[in-house]
DNA sequence: GCCAAGATTTGT
DNA sequence: CAAATCTTGGCC
């Protein structure tokens, strides 16, 4: 019994940050490694856990045995369990929480034996054998080196790289390129892409040159197939994986190279605990792999682009001035309502010249209208009253996500009420949500031009994905000439047909009262031309608003990106937002509003305590926002938007001490949800 | 996270 | 004063 090793196990789903020491017993000596899963006694009962460490013995006495090991290869290499303990640290998440939520496609152990058996002996996709495996685990770096390899940063060769292309061709030979060099060194690759929808095109050209090497997880691969292709990456015998961001937890052991496409997106975010970005676990993990990082896009984040000026990453762009000319920019008109407002016009004349232009031409016309269920302003249809904020008097919008009940948004200062039908004024339940509509539009569309075939294509219209798919088609060949659409389902159109694209309006989008708006508004027009960009001929952009002076609207022109990253950036040092400081987000949910209040003041109290103590009051802000009620038990929302001055000793000392107050405080009533740099703040 | 033991509130 | 509810700490 004494010569037995000891196992430090963390047990899985469970709110805790550390592991539980367990005796291997003699009979498990071969089988139990770091990595696999088991069960041990805990408590009363019995739990699954995962090794994460093997020691020769333990000062503690009195330890329980292993009762059995679940895994024959282990789930989780040394690296990644690494990356968890930093992920727990970085996104203030309970470890156990993190590993079980990134243990690969919630295999059960017992289907893994089940498929162990029927795998043929002849295809041995599971029998790594165990000296492979160990010179595997070897050529790898151990937890220890993690924060000196963080120094090595500093080296040119591995910092990483944060590409800006202009066109998909200057993207995709770049890639193609690199993912040449890597293989050669016999390093395998992986490309985060955003979502299911992106790049296909990028997909298709790497099948055509990659074949059988190359592995795509998406929609349609089975939980089997993703388990067949999970042990061939470990073996090495996929060499290129394109997937979104879990496959950043994929068991390579050989990872030379991470793209991170089109990686202003915040899809990258996770929004289920453990609530990590994709784009900063590929850092890190590459920092663990020793892999080359690059992060890809035509609009880069501000923070990418700020880290990159600031050298911490290496930039490469072209200066795109004199390049855009010959690829054939489109031409770009910004339409201020405000000058159009005596017409009434909703479809600007300007607009309406464009459309008739490319009818005459046969081209395709894309016509964005407002996302679904968002609403400019809510007004009463009996008393005509139209709702305004009672703390600014500024008219009220109208928002709702799928599943939650609507709420009434002030774009002035950002207070949110919930949406009744009850009038203030009349008393009459008339109140609605009042806007434009893609059906509105369509109707608008077809009395000005009976002729030309018109479509809406959004999810209310058509709900089936079939539908979407038919009509996408009908639209690429020219069976339809006008296509109306939401902002959100812009990634699925193939824009190869497309003459003129035109947004009705685009100000709800600028007037959400969130730092990251401008941004994203910017990201995403960038998207639609360099769509546009894919083909040769002639095109038009229009942008119909009554904020033609928008830095996101002005700065669509040639200068581009640049030009908005210098205006943007100015702003968010002004106002003291990212990359400036750090966010963490903290939403208190309970049904008693005292009790709630309880634990936010007593929160505040905690960190007023430490900025203090620290005298760093001026690095710290605290915003609480209004109140929300929930869907369910009438519970309550209360949330915090902690900001910590970037590159503050303190910050981190801070974020350590949150972690801990998070970890002990537990009130029955209220439930905390702890966000780290959240892709969204309302 | 979960459970049990101790602390506190509630009920007749 | 017991029962019901809440809080706290430890789990190997």
């Amino acid at each position: 019994m004494n010569n037995c090793k000891v196992a430090e196990v963390i047990p899985l789903k469970m709110k805790l940050n550390r592991g539980f020491y367990y005796i291997i017993p003699e009979s498990l000596k071969y089988r139990a490694e770091v990595g696999k899963r088991v069960v041990i006694p805990f408590r009363n009962s019995r739990k699954t856990g995962i090794i994460t460490d093997i020691l020769e013995k333990s000062d503690l006495g009195d330890l329980k045995e292993i009762e059995e090991v679940l895994d024959p290869v282990p789930v989780l290499s040394k690296n990644i369990l690494t990356l968890t303990e930093w992920m727990s640290r970085n996104y203030l998440c309970p470890r156990g929480l993190v590993i079980s939520s990134i243990i690969p496609y919630r295999i059960s152990a017992k289907k893994v034996s089940s498929i162990l058996d029927n795998i043929s002996p002849g295809e041995r996709l599971l029998n790594i054998d165990d000296n492979q495996r160990r010179t595997i685990e070897r050529k790898n770096c151990h937890s220890d080196t993690f924060s000196i390899k963080k120094e090595s940063l500093i080296d040119k060769i591995n910092k990483p790289i944060l590409f800006r292309y202009h066109s998909y061709r200057e993207r995709d030979l770049y890639f193609i390129n690199l993912i040449m060099k890597t293989i050669q060194k016999n390093r395998q690759v992986l490309i985060l892409i955003p979502d299911q929808f992106s790049c296909i095109r990028l997909k298709e050209k790497l099948t055509r040159i990659f074949g059988e090497s190359l592995a795509i997880f998406d929609r349609n691969t089975t939980p089997f197939q993703k388990y067949l292709r999970f042990i061939a990456v470990q073996k090495e015998e996929i060499k290129v994986v394109i997937g979104t961001r879990s496959n950043v937890f994929l068991p390579f052991y050989n990872l030379g190279l991470i793209i991170v496409e089109r990686e202003e997106s915040t899809l990258f975010k996770e929004e289920r605990v453990p609530r990590y970005s994709a784009k900063e676990v590929a850092l890190a993990r590459g920092l663990l792999e020793s892999s080359q990082i690059v992060f890809a896009s035509s609009s880069p984040s501000v923070e990418s682009y700020w880290n990159a000026l600031n050298k911490e990453y290496a930039l490469k762009e072209k200066k795109n001035i004199f390049y855009f000319k010959k690829i054939g920019y489109p031409e770009i008109f910004l339409v201020n309502l405000e000058e159009e407002k005596s017409f009434q016009r909703i479809i600007s004349f300007q607009l309406q010249q464009l459309i008739i232009k490319y009818l005459k031409e046969k081209r395709g016309i894309i016509l964005f209208s407002k996302r679904l269920g968002f609403a400019s302003y809510v007004t009463c249809t009996n008393c005509s009253h139209i709702i305004t904020c009672p703390d600014c008097g500024f008219q009220l919008s109208y928002q709702k996500e799928a599943g939650k009940r609507g709420i009434q948004l002030c774009n002035q200062c950002g207070k949110r009420i919930q949406y009744k039908r009850i009038c203030p004024k009349c008393g009459n339940p008339s109140l609605k949500p009042m806007g434009y509509g893609t059906k509105f539009i369509e109707d608008l569309v077809h009395q000005m031009f009976p002729l030309a075939k018109t479509q809406c294509f959004d999810k209310d219209a058509t709900p089936h994905l079939r539908d979407q798919t038919r009509i996408l088609d009908k639209f690429k060949k020219g069976e339809i000439d006008i296509l109306i659409t939401t902002n959100f389902m812009y990634k699925r159109i193939d824009y190869r047909q497309t003459g003129l694209i035109g947004f009705i309006l685009l100000d709800h989008l600028l007037n959400i009262p969130d730092y990251i708006i401008a941004e994203k508004t910017f990201q995403f027009l960038n998207q639609v031309i360099l769509h546009l960009l894919e083909q040769k001929n002639q095109k038009s952009l229009l942008i119909q608003t009554y904020l033609p002076k928008h830095h996101s609207l002005l700065s669509l022109e040639e200068t581009g990106y640049p030009l908005f990253y210098e205006k943007e950036i100015a702003l968010r040092k002004e106002l003291e937002y990212p990359p400036f400081t750090e966010i963490i987000k903290i939403d208190f949910i309970g049904a008693d509003q005292g009790n709630l209040r309880d634990s936010v003041d007593k929160f505040k109290e905690f960190i007023n305590k430490f900025s203090i103590t620290h005298s760093i009051g001026t690095s710290i802000y605290i915003n609480e926002l209004y109140p929300v009620k929930g869907v369910k038990n009438n519970e309550i929302t209360i949330s915090l938007l902690i900001r910590m001055k970037t590159g503050n000793k303190d910050s981190f000392e801070l974020k350590e001490l949150l972690f801990s107050y998070i970890l002990k405080t537990k009130k029955q009533r209220v439930r905390m949800i702890v966000d780290v740099k959240p892709a969204k703040l309302y």
